[in-house]
Order: structure tokens, then C-alpha cells, then sequence
DNA sequence: TCCGTAATGAACGGTTGTGTTCATAATTTT
DNA sequence: AAAATTATGAACACAACCGTTCATTACGGA
């Protein structure tokens, strides 16, 4: 069915015909995550996810009692962990590496599942979702900037007064537009555009 | 029913029971955006539209095939026309006055409809809005920044190399993200900061 | 091997919405 | 005034989905 056969894999072993526990969530998560990014929250529909990840809605609803707790909790296992900040001896370079990793993050799939949640929380029924988005993405995006400015900062490289709430919102504002935009993965800026037009100019001394 | 009696308004001209030709459409296009605002584009329904605008779902399609067909007028109708870029003597003043104008654009009924319809240009389903959505919103919006600034070279408070598209992505981009996390009216950041803060920095002469 | 547990696929009653049709009534045009 | 046009509200058959239940089967552990 799902798992090769053991013929198919060439294997002595007995394969399992059926997955369960943290297997089959694994495949619950996933099919979560790629329903979000096709179909948007608004129209991800249970049914929908357990067709995805071929198993029954039985399954689903034996583990959660809605819609929005299986969101949250596939969003909950699919966020990686807060990511150091990039020390690479110079402002512009922590900058630039720093930018070239939210871009790595923005377009993986936990990224583009994200995305599309963020696209909804304007709207009531995705509203719950805004507390995790700002502790999970925002905040620790927010941080590293601010982490990566202040070491400028110490450096000498950066105008002090220029680190404001703002400014550390522009970068993950940009790429966001721009791809909602849809200029797709060739018409991104790369992250040394970011970082020269935009956000030097803003934070550096002259 | 919807438009008073004629007793409520002490007429005495009989005043119709039932709208009719552009009347009902002006009353369903409010109807489009309003729901596009509040239940976004994935879950507006012609029943619900036309249970908003107090008619019947046979007047709806008798006009318009289909649900994209309806939202896709009611935009044109209600997005409003191109207008001047700000002169007011000076790169800051300008600035201010064009971010001012873009901020009361963004939330007035119009704008959230159109911000609603952004939020789904990622998937499939709203994809045929992206030209209508350049064409009349994002393009407009960056040709003015893009004339206030060239006036700002004119004028040398401009340095040449930094309007940039992606320069001019920014405010847009900005404001959009700040809605969308929640801030609210209050916690929206004054034209005066964005101006101050993040674009006067990116483009004026040293 | 046996037993308990969980997965599977199907079915169910109910709700919502689509696109259509229709009888009636309001309104405009002739 | 009569005729033509259009709005209104209701109803329809159908599809999609919800949340639940169930019989059967697979699987892990004792």
C-alpha cells in the first residue's frame, strides 16, 4: 500500500503493511503541512488531510478533536529549533549569511506551510494561530537581527539609534512580498541585494 | 425590507421596495468586498453574498458565472483611480504625505478587501486576481514612490543608485506586515517613522 | 499463540453550498 | 393599462465535508 512491499524493496524482513503511532503521525504531519501550503488553512479540510497522508479520518479524529489542534500540533513538531546568529566577522557578512538562511527557511515546506497560515491570520478562524507564529518564526527572526546588529553595534559599524522594531521587520516583510507577489524562486533578490540596498543603508555609520 | 419605507423617511414619493440594475450591483460589490474582508476569498460563497446584500442568489447569476467572475468585477468597480504623486517641496514631505495616503488606503474598506486578496495570491484558486492586483494596486503605488524619489533626485536629496525595485517594494511590503501581525491601528508605526527610520535612510544623499 | 490495541475503509445522518428552476410580484417600458 | 423585464424567495438534486460508528484486520507485546 504505502510502504514498499517487501518484494518491491528486496528485503527479508517483514515490512509493515500498516504504519502506526509516531509513524503514522510523521505522515499525518506532513500531509498537514502540504494541505496548508496548497490549499491554505481555510480549506484544508480533514477529510483532505487523511486522504494525504492514506490513512482515514478514524485516525485523525482518534488523536485530535479539530481542525486547529492538528494544525497547531504539526506546526508545533515541524518548527526546527532557534538558530544561533551567523558570526562571520563582519557586519555585512553576518548579514548576508543571516538573510541566505530565511530564505532557505521561507521556501522549505515548514516555510511555505507557514506562510500560508500567515496569510490567514487577518481573519477570525486562523486567529489562534498568531501567538505561535510570533514565539516560533517572528521573535526568533526579530532576535537574530537584532542579535546581528548589536555586534555591529560593538563593532563600531552600526549607528545605534537605527535598531528599531522597524527596521527588524523590513527583511522578513521583503521576501514575504516578494514572493506573495509571485516572482517566483528566480525572481527573488538574493540575499546580498537585501543586505546592500536596503538594510546597510539603513543601519550603518557613513 | 432594505431601503426604508416611505413612511420612515416622511416622503412623500413612493420610494421602490426593490433595487434594481446598479443600484443592486453597488449593494452586492459591497457585499464582495465586505465578505472578502471578512471571511477572505477561500470561503466566500455566493450564498453568502447574496445573503449580505439582502437579495437572492438568481439575481447573482444572472449577472456574473461565477464566484471569480463577481469578485474579479467588484474590484474593478471599487479600486480607486491612479492618482498624483505628493509635491510638497521636499523629500521628507513628500514621503510623508504618500505613506500617509497609503496607509488610509490600506484601511479603508477597499484596501482590506485587497489585502484579503493578497493574502491568497500563493494558492491556485486566486491566482487570476495577480494581473488586477499589479496593475492596479502594487504598480500605482510603486510608480509613486518611484516619481516622488526621481523628484527627490532632482532636487539632490536623492542618491541616484538607491531606488532600486526592491527599495521601492519596501514600505508597501512593510505596512502590509505589520497589519497582519497584529498590531492594530494603535500599534501601526507612523508615516513619520517609516519615513524617518527605514526609507530616508535607504535613498538620501549623505 | 493469544489478546488487546490501533488502523483501515466503509457507511451514516446532518449541514452547507452550488447552480438551476420556478411562481409571484415589483418595476420600467411601451 | 398592458406588456416586458427583473427581483425575490423558495425549492430542488447533487456534491463535499463533518463527526461518528462499525466490522474487519494488522500488529505489538505478553
Amino acid at each position: 500500500m504505502y510502504p514498499e512491499s517487501p518484494a518491491a524493496r528486496g528485503e527479508a524482513a517483514a515490512v509493515p503493511l500498516r504504519r502506526r503511532g509516531e509513524a503514522l503521525e510523521s505522515a499525518i504531519f506532513e500531509a498537514t503541512l502540504h494541505q496548508l501550503t496548497t490549499v491554505g488553512y481555510a480549506r484544508l479540510t480533514m477529510e483532505g488531510v487523511a486522504a494525504c497522508a492514506q490513512t482515514g479520518k478514524a485516525a485523525l479524529y482518534r488523536r485530535w478533536p479539530s481542525k486547529e489542534a492538528l494544525v497547531m500540533d504539526a506546526l508545533r513538531a515541524c518548527l526546527p529549533p532557534a538558530r544561533t546568529a551567523p558570526d562571520t566577522g563582519s557586519l555585512r557578512g553576518d548579514l548576508i549569511e543571516l538573510v541566505t538562511r530565511m530564505r532557505t527557511a521561507m521556501f522549505s515546506e515548514t516555510g511555505a506551510a507557514v506562510r500560508a497560515i500567515m496569510n490567514e491570520l487577518d481573519h477570525q478562524r486562523a486567529h489562534a494561530f498568531l501567538e505561535i507564529v510570533v514565539a516560533r518564526v517572528v521573535e526568533p527572526t526579530t532576535r537574530l537581527i537584532a542579535e546581528v546588529l548589536a555586534r555591529g553595534e560593538l563593532r563600531g559599524e552600526v549607528r545605534p539609534e537605527s535598531v528599531t522594531p522597524l527596521v527588524t521587520d523590513v527583511v522578513p516583510a521583503l521576501m514575504i512580498y516578494r514572493i506573495k507577489m509571485g516572482c517566483g524562486v528566480l525572481g527573488q533578490p538574493d540575499a546580498e541585494a537585501i543586505v546592500d540596498e536596503v538594510l546597510l543603508p539603513i543601519v550603518q555609520l557613513p
